[in-house]
DNA sequence: TATTGTTATACTCTATAACTATA
DNA sequence: TATAGTTATAGAGTATAACAATA
């Protein structure tokens, strides 16, 4: 059959296999320095990344889960003053979830620490090698969920 | 700070959210036709990979699960037939998990959803460009393997 | 006594359904 | 009436602890 094809396959799985690890979660945390679940640390990179707050429909979809288990997550990470909500000015229904400076640290050292792994990965690799894997990975995501994209309109209109 | 370096990681992170999503697991075993959880999805392809009847050990290890979550999906599994377990000729404490046809017909049909979803997306793709994302993404495996070995053989021996 | 696996149990993660409040 | 979110509940997934059996 197709060799690269199969090869590229494995390697992804092999990939998922080490991160979805809960012992991985346990060393995420424990070098970044923070008591977090893992719904709780993507929640909060994810609004490190978007660099504004987010709302709670918007989180939930960023990470393709339903918006009770955000609701739960914020909640917990609210009490604990990670995050602050907001009334969003525009829809009275709608809060608007920001990191607070305790929550904008510790969502850094979680994304310092991934980043440092796959760095530590790396290392050794030519400067064109690191850009190859770089444009190559951000094309597959990008056309893998151009891809399966249908697939997921069918399912959520399915409703 | 590094460009491709955050490329790379943001770019593992859109995948995995795709792909660890529970709608994609029921497309997934839809498309193939199967009624399968995830864990035995996972337990089933293993041991197609493998070729040959495994322990559980081995697959608890391969999937870097703990091994009371294997028996008891090898014990579902074989109540439908999907797998057999044999007595280690070698070993009177041990077991090989054996696919049965059934089982086998029902691995390769997983397999082959997950290789064609990949298909669809490098449709498109120089062969050039395939090629090179096989050998970058095995050799990022690999490398992160290596990477993350220690830490995983520590929390390993602190057991 | 060390190793392989099982049984029992509990915790984490996430989904679905029913509801509330605002638009 | 449609939308944003919450509360309540349940189910999947996986870990830990205690145990059994064989080496």
């Amino acid at each position: 059959m197709d060799q690269d094809l199969q090869r590229t396959v494995n390697a992804y799985r092999r990939l998922a296999t080490m991160f979805n690890r809960a012992k991985t979660h346990e060393r995420l945390t424990e070098a970044a320095g923070v008591r977090l679940d893992r719904p709780d640390v993507q929640i909060l990179v994810t609004l490190l990344d978007a660099g504004e707050p987010r709302r709670i429909g918007m989180i939930a979809e960023s990470l393709q889960v339903e918006s009770p288990h955000v609701t739960r997550h914020v909640a917990s990470l609210e009490r604990r003053g990670l995050v602050q909500r907001v009334r969003d000015p525009d829809d009275g229904r709608a809060w608007r979830i920001a990191l607070t400076e305790e929550g904008a640290e510790a969502a850094v050292s979680c994304r310092r620490v991934t980043t440092e792994w796959f760095e530590g990965a790396l290392t050794g690799w030519s400067p064109a090698d690191q850009a190859e894997l770089a444009r190559l990975l951000d094309k597959l995501a990008e056309d893998m969920f151009e891809h399966l994209k249908p697939q997921l309109d069918r399912t959520s209109s399915a409703k």
